[in-house]
RNA sequence: GCGAGGAUGGCGGAAUUGGCAGACGCGCUGGAUUUAGGAUCCAGUUCCAUCACGGAAUGGGGGUUCAAGUCCCCCUCCUCGCACCA
């Protein structure tokens, strides 16, 4: 008879949920905190979910057989774009489809039998999460690190919202796909650069994080070190600041160029007879997009101004141009041609002089016949008092003189912008934050949290403002200071900003009074493992939630400043050579999988399928062999249920040492895959070990005690299939509240070894040996094995060498 | 353009410090069982080779070494991240 799944994995999930197995120790002695990233809710969960859930759970179930105290939780990043999208594509209201899709995915997800508090579920839409999200705004608002300022920022057409610079990808929506634009919008920000270097130098304490994953956030931060130096307008009492990494090339300067957006660009061309001509380049290259401006020719407009050189007093020409970015550095940058591509390009299109400042090691550079600026560094030539410098020790040497003069001096500049959080959308956490006539922008007072977000709104639509700001009894209010009148601020916040605490709320969800009490904070923090996918998370998710760390950090709150010791990134799971999605058509509902093959079956095809950091492909193939495995493994335990010895074996008799051998080796394998995340060769092992004992004539106490084992070591795999034969077997009550089964160390090392005899590096023969032997006999052996005889027939030997019980080589 | 990772049988994938390449699974072949199909069990399965002796093989080319999937150099292709960053 085949196993049958579905009855018995009910029966222990029922019998899980009652007995509480995996509630928390609200008292941990030896606390591990297993965090897998929480989820957006969009409709039913489907396999591709199920890899982050089943991977976290094998995990905590390991972690807890091995005596820890593991906090498992799990909730929803239940607001922002994923779940009004899918809302309005609905036609409901987002506050049904979210509530909706939470409970059948938790539903789902308990059919997946993972070993998640249930109790501790944390779902940010509802206001006694989203309380706190607003709460923590309030705390950045009080620490300088919220602020409101108009700027350039992207917006999406298609959404119809502002987004971050974090959520924007080859100049798309990170949702949608649609080509963002740039908008002037007056918009919160939070002050993420303060901790740029923080965020930078914490990576190098990150022992636990992949190095792939610290390099893509370094890169994000982009730390570079260089100089700001002084210009002045030569027709006009104005100054600016210009940041350079190059401080050695500001002899080679020849012009300037300032972006369009620069804010000083107004004042520079104010009365100029080429203000309408600046004008009417500024307004198209803001119409073009950054990838057409990057595409496109590099151009610009003479400003009729010049800028004073402060290193040798010449005056040179101002432009404004496209390819100079207003957001980075200064927005201003110097045209120095002989040694910037970009300027170079510039120069011979307006045909500007260019001045060699840097020569390279063992060449001239000839002007006239120049195709490309020379970028590398080298030797400073018609410098100055520079002259004959090295590009590295010039570039001190000027930094420090411009210090000295007072013309500016060293600077490090980061990639990294401000974290735009408003957005224009109804389903989220509003901003608390009230605007009063009389006193401003006045944030709203911890105990009048939350701000509810209203209920009965039936046009949320997105249309370019908050459709909260048409909500009357939201958005007009009293001001917190002096009861007069005054306007709520209409956007609601990013749902990165949700996400960025939601750990925290595990620790403590049910507490009114605080987002977490500080005991449980110390209790539990850091998070020992953090699970989930990589390439959408490195650069937003994983910076921000390190950033609000740090924050809390520094307010007293909580005891780390980074948020996680371990985190493991998985690779996703694909169908038909494509991410499992809904938009691609290629998903697999969990439900309906789960009900046709059961749970274990999910989980083990997904575990075995490849390594779990490593992209892997689900198939039918993998199906049928995951069958197969828990179908053999029941038969194994069912059909020698008499035979199963649950002690390991005292008296181990000499024609059994190899089984007892293998048994021993196999926990040991199984053991070190699970801490190492290499499920996919701890399930080979499983394979190997069922493979042997069905191979097994002889049912002795050996053999009985290699079913014990397999059973426990198949517990954090297939949890249902073990604690059904755990009882089988007459155990009582769920394999995970045992131990986990620990292997004989006198029994992992075979008690026979094969040396393999080479010629020239070729296998030609094998040499079984029992015990120790010494070179010299090994050497005996060897020469008098018959093939290797006929090998080294009429051949000279010239070096015979050999690797202890490993291998030995002769060479002729 | 810059940065990171990858390429191993028909397929998914294994291979501490360089030390028997292909664990385990799928598929396939043969056998047993079965009314048949399916399921199950047993055996075989990198390729070439008169299935003997043997030879070739880890994207391609070179090198180091007694010995290279693993180390070094060059090249090709794929995936991902960033991308006018001054």
């Amino acid at each position: 008879m085949k196993y049958q799944p579905s009855k018995v994995e009910n029966k222990w999930q029922k019998y899980w949920h009652e007995k509480r197995i995996f509630a928390t120790n609200p008292k941990p002695k030896k606390k591990f905190y297993n965090l897998v990233m929480f989820a957006y809710p969009s409709g039913d969960i489907h396999l591709g979910h199920c890899k982050n859930y089943v991977i976290g759970d094998v995990y905590a179930r390991f972690k807890m057989r091995c005596g820890y105290d593991v906090l498992h939780p799990f909730g929803w990043d239940a607001f922002g774009l994923p779940a009004e999208n899918r809302a309005i594509q609905l036609g409901v209201h987002p506050e049904k489809s979210t509530m909706e899709n939470i409970r059948t995915s938790d539903e789902s997800l308990k059919l997946l039998g993972i070993s998640y508090d249930w109790d501790r579920e944390v779902i940010s839409c509802l206001p006694d999460y989203y309380k706190w999200t607003q709460w923590m705004f309030l705390l950045l608002y009080k620490r300088g690190l919220a602020y409101k300022k108009q700027a350039h920022v992207n917006w999406c057409p298609g959404c119809q919202t502002v987004l971050a610079n974090e959520q924007v990808t080859e100049e798309k929506c990170y949702r949608c796909n649609t080509p963002v634009e740039k908008r002037k919008l007056d918009q919160w920000f939070f002050k993420i650069t303060e901790y740029a270097e923080r965020l930078l130098d914490g990576l190098d304490q990150l022992d636990g994080w992949q190095e792939n994953m610290k390099i893509i956030q370094r890169n994000w931060i982009g730390r570079s070190e260089g100089c700001d130096i002084v210009f002045k307008i030569a027709e006009k009492d104005i100054e600016f600041k210009v940041f350079t990494t190059r401080p050695d090339t500001i002899f080679g300067v020849t012009f300037m160029s300032i972006a369009p957006e620069h804010p000083m660009l107004e004042n520079i061309i104010k009365g100029s007879p080429y203000e309408t001509a600046v004008h009417q380049y500024a307004s198209e290259a803001t119409k073009k997009t950054e990838i057409e401006r990057m595409e496109k020719e590099k151009d610009g407009v003479f400003t009729g101004c010049h800028v004073v050189n402060p290193i040798n007093n010449e005056k040179i020409p101002l432009f404004v141009a496209d390819y100079v970015l207003s957001e980075y550095g200064s927005g201003v940058v110097m045209g120095v041609p002989a040694h910037d591509e970009r300027d170079f390009q510039f120069a011979r299109k307006y045909d500007l002089p260019i001045k060699v400042v840097i020569e390279p090691p063992d060449s001239k550079i000839d002007v006239t016949s120049m195709t490309s600026a020379y970028e590398e560094p080298g030797t400073m030539v018609n410098s100055g008092k520079f002259t004959g410098m090295k590009s590295e020790s010039g570039i001190k040497a000027v930094t420090t003189f411009v210090a000295e003069q007072g013309w500016g001096g060293p600077r490090i500049n980061y990639r990294l912008k401000d974290w735009l959080i408003s957005r224009q959308r109804y389903w989220g956490a509003p901003i608390p934050i009230v605007y009063c006539e009389k006193c401003g922008t006045v944030p709203v007072s911890d105990d009048n949290l939350p701000v509810l977000l209203p209920k009965d709104i039936t046009d949320f639509i997105p249309r370019g403002t908050s459709p909260l700001g048409g909500v009357a009894s939201f958005i007009n209010t009293t001001c917190p200071k002096c009861g007069g009148k005054a306007r709520r601020d209409p956007d609601t916040m990013d749902t990165f900003v949700c996400s960025s605490w939601y750990f925290l709320r595990y620790l403590d969800p049910k507490n009114g009074r605080e987002f977490c009490s500080k005991k449980n904070a110390d209790m539990w923090l850091p998070i020992d493992q953090y699970t989930g996918g990589t390439s959408e998370h490195a650069t937003g998710h994983l910076i921000y939630f390190r950033f609000f760390t740090k924050v809390l950090y520094d307010a007293g709150y909580i005891p780390v400043d980074e948020p996680v010791i371990n985190l493991f990134n998985l690779g996703m799971l694909m169908k038909n050579g494509e991410k499992m999605s809904s938009s691609r058509g290629n998903l697999v509902a969990a439900r309906q999988f789960i009900e046709k093959h059961g749970a274990d079956v999910a989980r083990l095809t997904i575990l075995f399928a490849a390594p779990p950091e490593r992209e892997s492909e689900w198939t039918n193939e993998g199906v049928v062999g995951s069958e197969r495995f828990l179908n053999r493994a029941y038969h194994l335990v069912v059909d020698n249920k008499t035979s199963v010895s649950k002690n390991k074996p005292t008296k181990i008799p000499p024609d059994e040492e190899r089984l007892f051998i293998k048994i021993n080796q196999i926990i040991a394998k199984v053991t070190d895959d699970l801490e190492t995340f290499k499920f996919n060769t701890a399930i080979a092992a499983l394979w190997e070990l069922q493979n042997e004992l069905y191979a097994c004539n002889n049912k002795s106490a050996v053999y009985g005690y290699g079913i014990y084992a397999f059973i426990h070591l198949l517990s954090p795999f297939a949890p249902h299939l073990a604690d059904e034969l755990w009882s089988l077997i007459d155990e009582k009550g769920s394999l995970s509240k045992q131990k986990w089964i620990e292997y004989d160390k006198a029994y992992l090392k075979d008690r026979t070894t094969t040396i393999v005899l080479q010629i020239n590096g070729r296998v030609r023969s094998h040499l079984e040996i029992e015990g120790e032997i010494n070179e010299k006999k090994v050497k005996d052996l060897a020469l008098q094995d018959a093939r290797i005889q006929h090998h080294i027939k009429n051949k000279e030997i010239k070096k015979i060498i050999y690797v202890p019980n490993k291998i030995l080589n002769i060479v002729v």
